[in-house]
DNA sequence: ACAACCATGTAAGTAGTTACATGATTTA
DNA sequence: TAAATCATGTAACTACTTACATGGTTGT
């Protein structure tokens, strides 16, 4: 459960309100790590329970807006868990589970799930394009953004593999469902 | 939600019990959409509720193997879901969040992590090959092998590509951290 | 008869999703 | 002053995990 560590990440960066980590989350952190606003909502209050994180304002200030800042014991928890080693999460690709009913049906209808992975690959890949042009291409980067650059590349590189994927499978589908004509 | 038509395809493929169903999910779909054996007992009760499947036992037959296998309309309720569309299913990944939180606390701590995750991707690695030696190499492939050799092409590249990004981000904490002493 | 294992489950808890509620602030 | 938007939440639900329970079969 990284939830809370991405929050603490976020908030070390700068800190702010739950709606702003929200935003920036859709566009960072999130890609690796994707998290709704209720959820933010409902970590940033055990956060601060925890006494991990601070927050400028009182109890039942609903509507109003709170700021929150990362406490000593937040950081000494989050350089705590950075070192820990952890298994992946297990990956649940429904893709593939079609892909192998197809196999026992003899059909070519996974075609539709293909194309649609295909576009979302290729749309993200864009995405981490554009940011790479803006944020890293063609100057010096710091540690930190060495750092954030090595993590834009591995999503680079996850879905351009994927969509590479998605097209083989597609001309090879394709190709069984025009033969049958 | 694909466990149900994972199971479906599984059972197609030949029927058996729950644990049988369990045991050969460890090596195969459950590669690409994992299940322990509760959660698989408890789909495959679904399943039946919802004529999909049946079983070769009276109820409360508590520690007596039951066989199951799938219904007409289930192999109905399969072909329409495999037809579908679906967005992926978002990923997250620890480690990203540990380089994230590496680039604001300025130390080189992820590298358990980065190392615990080479050894994982190289060894499912080792695993999807050995599998293509034994299943698919050298010989003619039915069209249903070569849908399955496709999905495991996935896992090969998915895992090689995994566990490239792993080895050079390793590259480069190292040598920030020797660089330090 | 006892252990080891095969086989099927129940129970409690967690992370995340979806739908909805409500107060505060800005803008037309 | 009404609508839109900003901002913070609650409630109900689902998939999945972890720990435990229990009955049946096989081997020594």
């Amino acid at each position: 459960m990284s939830l809370p560590h991405a929050l603490l990440t976020s908030l070390l960066e700068r800190p702010c309100s739950g709606l702003e980590l929200s935003r920036r989350f859709e566009r960072s952190i999130g890609f690796f790590w994707p998290a709704s606003h209720q959820q933010i909502y409902k970590e940033l209050g055990k956060l601060e329970h925890s006494g991990w994180v601070e927050s400028t304002a009182e109890e039942g200030a609903r509507g109003r807006k709170k700021s929150y800042r990362v406490l000593p014991e937040g950081k000494n928890e989050l350089q705590r868990w950075v070192q820990q080693a952890e298994d992946a999460t297990p990956l649940r690709d429904a893709l593939m589970v079609r892909l192998r009913a197809e196999a026992v049906l003899g059909s070519t209808d996974a075609i539709n799930d293909l194309c649609h992975r295909l576009a979302q690959h290729r749309h993200r890949l864009a995405i981490y394009q554009e940011i790479e042009q803006r944020d890293f291409a063609n100057r010096e980067l710091s540690r930190a953004e060495q750092l954030q650059y090595l993590v834009l590349q591995s999503g680079l590189a996850t879905e351009a593999t994927q969509a590479e994927f998605c097209d083989r499978a597609l001309t090879l589908l394709a190709s069984w469902r025009d033969a049958k004509d």
